[in-house]
DNA sequence: AATAATAAATAAAACGTTTTCAGGAGGAAA
DNA sequence: TTTCCTCCTGAAAACGTTTTATTTATTATT
């Protein structure tokens, strides 16, 4: 039925060690033999079995991507750089969604051992415990794009969270901002704790706090961001920092159906970045992430894992940029 | 190193097809020995290699799907829906983004089918000749999500474009509209011809026309829908019907700039219904597809060819709704 | 108690490759 | 001519399962 390597032996007059060269391109067959083969190859239209060649190689060429929402714009941004790079390694990714949630991690992880994957990809925003430790035991290379273990001796890609939170906290003060509000949720807890992190050390350091009431932690999504809305206006805030987009706008919206003038009389930044941020009036300022770049980067840096290259550099920080739109003053 | 099969025989003194027999959960095993076998499994932490369970089985419990661009929100929503079924009954799903390209479509399905997946979910909004043919001749069964074939020979899941479009189309005549303007482009070429041959067709029926000059094909994104406002307003249409959602709020907001009031110069309603519709001031109305259903409901038909399950409906139509929101009057 | 029927277990082949090891064909060097 | 390389090629083992055909153990029937 299926035509395997034996009938491209037999058909082309030499053993299955040969065949495998030519199609794997070992250099070690004369040319003549080469072209003879590929003839049958083409007329027979062979194609290898990559299961077969994954049990004889103990090599899938397959990579495995624990993501916590496909459907989330952040997270499938990132899935197309992964896949784009994946793909230009000649991997194929075996994708599943894990809501971010331990159990459904561990879950994931095991099935993807048992199919032999070359290397994982884990996507999320927190880090379980046992998830780290899973992690740590790993027979596969494993690489966290996006995310941080507690102790940073994972290999990773990430943006500093810290920095950014940072920087934009210091801008407000500067500007004379009294009173801050913080909003986050959803799978980015790392980013969370990050930037609440940045937030109340430069606080801290101008004599000012975050008060606990000026802090909201929801669900990531747009509807939640009306909420956040209605929970911090009771602070009063002058500038909201927000991890989610669809929370930001969100709270623009809400803001504005409560009568107030955005930038004016508060102003919203967020840290998602996804392509949403251009697509509301006025123009949610947001810190740019490299979404694309930090899942590129990430099977990148998984490549080498699995080919034994050389690492420079197991915790990659990419650069970010902070873009003033039209919801800042 | 790796525990296998056969470790597990020796220390549970049985042979190796009964080991099999326990971790597949065929009945043909004494209960005594059963226990005995899962013990060992557990203390040695056996884990079934899947790699050469598929090779000896013939199946992989892979499932591969083909998609235009996994960053789209059309898209990402559907591959959410199709993942969650293709969990539930045990298939992991292998991804890969194709951009609609019938070239890279034809590479992927290769690569799927070497790598021996027992079935594949087909997303794009073209299906080019070509790729209907290397589909038509698949050795594995392929489900179509939110396309269809010309001929419609092929199983498939989608929503009915011509209805909907029919169905908006005579209502805004109903409503005394006069002039109209389309605008498609993108991946959805399918829902695109559909659409048009909706609007045309009542129109027809009333004796009106869709002028050349008031149709316009562009990239089904958001700053693509402000060049098409600008193409568009040259007809001063007083309802434009826009596949995508991101032109469609593209247009809503250069009207605006344009100094139109929405919805009462300009109406726009759209056909993708992503999470956006609701991002938006006004909101934006539009045809409410069930994305995650499509998924899921492509690939609960794919998991009925994979088992030779009988199949009642080879080409599922699923409902759509139509909520007026406010981009229109 | 003997036999038939059924249930449980085994041995070994099969799945389609890669890879190791060994060997043959030529050609170059001695 | 002999010896030694180098370059190609082939035979066969290995990868870790499932599955088929067979054997052995157990239970039911008379």
């Amino acid at each position: 039925m299926t035509v395997t390597i034996y009938d491209v032996a037999r058909e082309a007059k030499v053993s299955m060690a040969t065949v495998s060269r030519v199609v794997n391109g070992n250099p070690n067959v004369k040319p003549a033999t080469r072209d003879r083969v590929n003839e049958v190859i083409e007329r027979l239209n062979y194609r290898p079995n990559a299961v077969a060649r994954g049990l004889a190689s103990k090599k899938t060429t397959t990579v495995g991507v624990i993501i916590p929402d496909i459907s989330n714009m952040y997270y499938s941004e990132l899935a197309r750089g992964l896949e784009d790079i994946a793909k230009m390694y000649k991997y194929q990714t075996i994708i599943s969604n894990s809501d971010n949630d331990a159990v459904k991690e561990q879950e994931i992880f095991n099935n993807l051992l048992s199919k032999q994957v070359d290397g994982i990809i884990f996507l999320g925003g927190t880090l379980s415990e046992k998830t780290a430790d899973m992690i740590g035991k790993s027979s596969v290379p494993v690489v966290l794009s996006g995310t941080l273990d507690q102790d940073e001796s994972l290999p990773s890609v990430n943006i500093d969270y810290v920095e950014a939170s940072r920087e934009i906290t210091h801008k407000f003060i500067e500007s004379g901002v009294q009173r801050f509000a913080f909003v986050g949720g959803g799978y980015s807890e790392k980013a969370q704790i990050d930037v609440l992190s940045g937030i109340k050390s430069l606080l801290e350091e101008h004599a000012m706090e975050l008060p606990e009431s000026a802090q909201y932690i929801g669900t990531e999504q747009y509807l939640d961001g009306e909420k956040a809305y209605r929970v911090i206006k009771e602070t009063n805030p002058e500038v909201v920092l927000c991890i989610s987009d669809e929370q930001a706008i969100g709270i623009v919206h809400a803001a504005q159906d409560d009568g107030r003038v955005i930038p004016d009389d508060l102003q919203v930044i967020s840290f998602n970045n996804t392509r949403l941020v251009k697509m509301v009036r006025p123009k949610l300022s947001s810190v740019m992430q490299p979404l694309y770049d930090i899942g590129a980067v990430g099977m990148r840096l998984l490549t080498k894992y699995m080919n034994d290259e050389p690492i420079e550099n197991q915790k990659v920080v990419l650069p970010y940029r902070i873009e003033y739109r039209g919801t800042t003053k």
